[in-house]
DNA sequence: CTGATATTAGTACCAAGTGCTAAAATGGTG
DNA sequence: CACCATTTTAGCACTTGGTACTAATATCAG
């Protein structure tokens, strides 16, 4: 019934990383030993008490919030950019992006960095995306630095439509194009 | 010097809503006040203590990374899947998925959907997207509820090629189509 | 000047700890 | 079995950042 020492501090750390929201009193109940016990383990294993534990995750919520605003408005990072006529952007290939099996960055971030930049391109207030033709040319692993180029290639403004081209590389190879058709209307 | 009391408490509730990692007493030296006034301040309007604070934030973040998780497998909610022939997938439009000005939902969203569903539909350890032809047929709203369909096309063992066609809808009504050229390979 | 409103002070108490000392239980080894 | 080390418990004083409550002052407006 009871743990040894080394397997309960083992499943403390991983009851701690599902939820680090339980008090010692908790843990000490949950592992049928006394709370000083769950205080020694704590300790050798150096894992802050209760209240450190929340501080330290809402601390990091709170970094996250100021950087998952920004992916709200465009995917990448823009680098350059020209109303109606062309824009680049950057997009840093991380782990989250990736299948965890092969390492190979999953097509919809990088159809969200070209469309995204599609959209920044536009020089209105609204702008949608009608259709699109695109071609994964070769797969981006992690770490790659994609670089994407939108580029306005007509723009119809009876029919409100409006052509961009965009172009993916990584370290100057192509591995993403795509044409995007675009709905456009000033709200003025 | 002193502010009046109604202006000290709407600047509460802005300094507590950029940071809310503030102790009372922090607080009533930067208001020049006592901690008791602060204490009343914060009982009017109903703000919580600093841990609860704390805690509120660190809990919407541990939800957010939940949520955040899944999203790396399959964007939406699979609700069903025949292997190599067909997959349905659902997805709630929230907030995070439009854009602010107008509530329209952001197209790579809906790519996202759709690509991933393709994918999953695959009985193989490697799937990737070469190309893709998609149309945007009608805009998706906050609060649509988006229902995403994969059907195997054709499947070609020789050069690995299965075509899939995703067709979304939203309550009975076609808002995306989609066809996706997938890569296969077993890795066996 | 007086009454209402706002502010400050002070006390008892709580949760979830730290830090420390000391006793008891358990476990392997000769 | 006895002995010593490791492990586990217990207990107490103290800390932070509060709540809940009472009571005394300030401050201002009519």
């Amino acid at each position: 019934m009871k743990y040894t020492k080394k397997e309960r501090q083992r499943l403390l750390l991983e009851t701690l990383d599902k939820n680090p929201f339980i008090t010692d009193e908790n843990l000490a109940a949950t592992f049928h030993v006394s709370v000083q016990t769950i205080r020694l383990d704590r300790m050798e294993l150096s894992i802050p008490e209760l209240r450190e534990r929340i501080k330290s995750v809402a601390a990091h919520n709170f970094e996250e919030e100021v950087k998952s605003l920004p992916i709200d408005e465009v995917i990448g990072e823009i680098i350059d950019i020209d109303l109606d006529k062309q824009a680049i952007s950057l997009l840093d290939i991380k782990q989250e992006h990736v299948f965890a099996r092969n390492g190979i960055a999953r097509g919809h971030h990088l159809f969200a960095q070209a469309n995204s930049l599609a959209v920044a391109v536009i020089n209105d207030e609204l702008a949608l995306t009608r259709k699109s033709n695109i071609t994964f040319v070769k797969p981006v692993k992690v770490g790659d630095r994609v670089i994407a180029k939108a580029v306005v290639l007509s723009n119809d403004t009876e029919k409100k439509n409006t052509v961009i081209q965009v172009m993916s590389k990584v370290e100057n190879e192509t591995v993403f194009v795509g044409e995007f058709n675009m709905f456009r209307e000033t709200m003025k």
